[in-house]
DNA sequence: TGCCGCTATGGCCATATAGCCATGGATGCG
DNA sequence: CGCATCCATGGCTATATGGCCATAGCGGCA
């Protein structure tokens, strides 16, 4: 442990706020796929194009996804490789938290 | 992919907003240690004990941490292990992005 | 029983966020 | 040039969050 800079941690937070809403973890979902343009982010998302555009700066200022101009139109794509198994990990502990409550219950 | 329901993205939303805090990263570093009792975890983050208190409501109710009762204390502990590596993994990324940066910056 | 220490909760205020609408800037095309 | 398309930004409101203070609940201990 040794003390980590608070520093260390608001940046931790700034990662885990950008990844703290279900919007920008279907779009994350998404472009783990390929790389994908506003418009068909807002497609998949179903908000309005300039509520996806701020969801998507948020990413970007996160430094999760990177963006890519062409043409018109620009692509985003992931940066951040780990969250396919942290989110199959974290699913894991909380399958098993909802195990446990279901034993509860039986047992009561 | 095969279009997961809204569902899950809420749920992992959940964890994720759980993690998106200073004062809760610094708490879930500390409880990879060992077990702690708030009032550990209350000098540790140097905010007021209800703060901390709620802090550890937002990450028991995520499922994150788990709570036992000792006495008069109540010890939490860490439930998620993949933690540790996650912010390895991401830390690596913003490493990256920073050298990317100071390229741009020195290129100009 | 009565007091004290450890936690949790409610109240309150300041700030931040999400959402939409409207608009602006940039690029390509005819 | 004029227009259309794609994306970003500003304005606005409603809601959520974080912080502290005050207080309540609970368990131990004399």
């Amino acid at each position: 442990m040794k003390a980590k800079p608070r520093q260390l941690y608001e940046a931790r937070a700034k990662v885990a706020k950008a990844l703290a809403h279900p919007s920008r973890l279907l779009m994350l979902d998404a472009l783990a796929e390929k790389e994908m343009c506003v418009c068909d982010l807002t497609d998949i998302v179903g908000a309005d194009q300039s509520t996806v555009s701020k969801h998507l700066a948020v990413l970007k200022n996160a430094g999760i996804v990177a963006d890519r101009k062409e043409g018109v139109m620009i692509f985003y794509s992931l940066k951040v490789a780990c969250l396919r198994g942290f989110w199959s990990c974290v699913e894991g502990v909380l399958m098993q938290n909802l195990k446990e409550q279901q034993a509860v219950m039986r047992s009561s």
